[in-house]
DNA sequence: TGACAGATGTACT
DNA sequence: GTACATCTGTCAG
């Protein structure tokens, strides 16, 4: 149930490591796929050196210094994509990194994304592996998830359990900053890597 | 469990 | 031009 009379993009303004944690238990959809959210990442934009908007706007990350609520997408290691939401009011570059999810809807679509000897835990367990799940590309980036598009978030469930907190993973910069949450216990939560690059 | 290849955009020199 | 990235799958041990 949705107890809150205001809109739901009014939800993600605020600081990001506060809205952050109130994404999970939300489901993300898109191209007839579902996923329940398990893990999140706050990136808060010029305040923190692990977040691509650190150095201020750029073409690659101008989505997240727009409006909350729509979806930032980059591709990375040349083979995979991740999904932020964003967040916090237009201009501030802050967003939530979509770490891990449980496909809840749409699995025999999200079996043919991800092949089909990926075990059912291993669905979106993963930004790469959820961003694939999903279908989701570059062709994505900026899509307003609150408006009648593919793409669309539904804010209703928080708090699901409790949440448990802990360091971002692979980041080599503010690599200690606990700001990665997850669903305490949920098995649909990717594995703690921090980066060989790290101090 | 751990090391590493894989493939490309991005930011910085 | 160069280093490296909000990662994943595979193979060695």
């Amino acid at each position: 149930m949705n107890s809150s009379h205001h809109p739901p993009r009014d939800r993600l303004l605020g600081p990001v490591e506060l809205v952050a944690p109130t994404i999970l238990g939300a489901t993300l959809s898109h191209a007839g796929v579902t996923v329940r959210i398990t893990e999140v990442e706050a990136y808060a934009g010029e305040r923190d050196p692990a977040s691509h908007a650190y150095r201020g706007e750029t073409a690659r990350n101008a989505v997240m210094f727009g409006p909350p609520g729509h979806l930032y997408v980059y591709f990375t290691y040349g083979m995979h994509h991740a999904c932020n939401v964003v967040c916090g009011p237009a201009g501030v570059g802050t967003g939530a990194l979509v770490r891990a999810g449980e496909v809840v809807d749409g699995c025999e679509l999200a079996r043919d994304r991800r092949g089909a000897r990926v075990r059912e835990r291993d669905l979106a367990r993963g930004p790469g592996r959820l961003a694939q799940a999903l279908g989701i590309t570059l062709a994505d980036g900026g899509a307003d998830l609150f408006a009648d598009g593919p793409a669309r978030l539904v804010l209703d469930a928080y708090p699901p359990e409790f949440v448990a907190t802990g360091p971002r993973v692979g980041v080599s910069l503010a690599a200690d900053v606990p700001w990665r949450f997850w669903i305490a216990g949920d098995p649909y939560v990717s594995d703690y890597k921090r980066s060989p690059r790290a101090p």
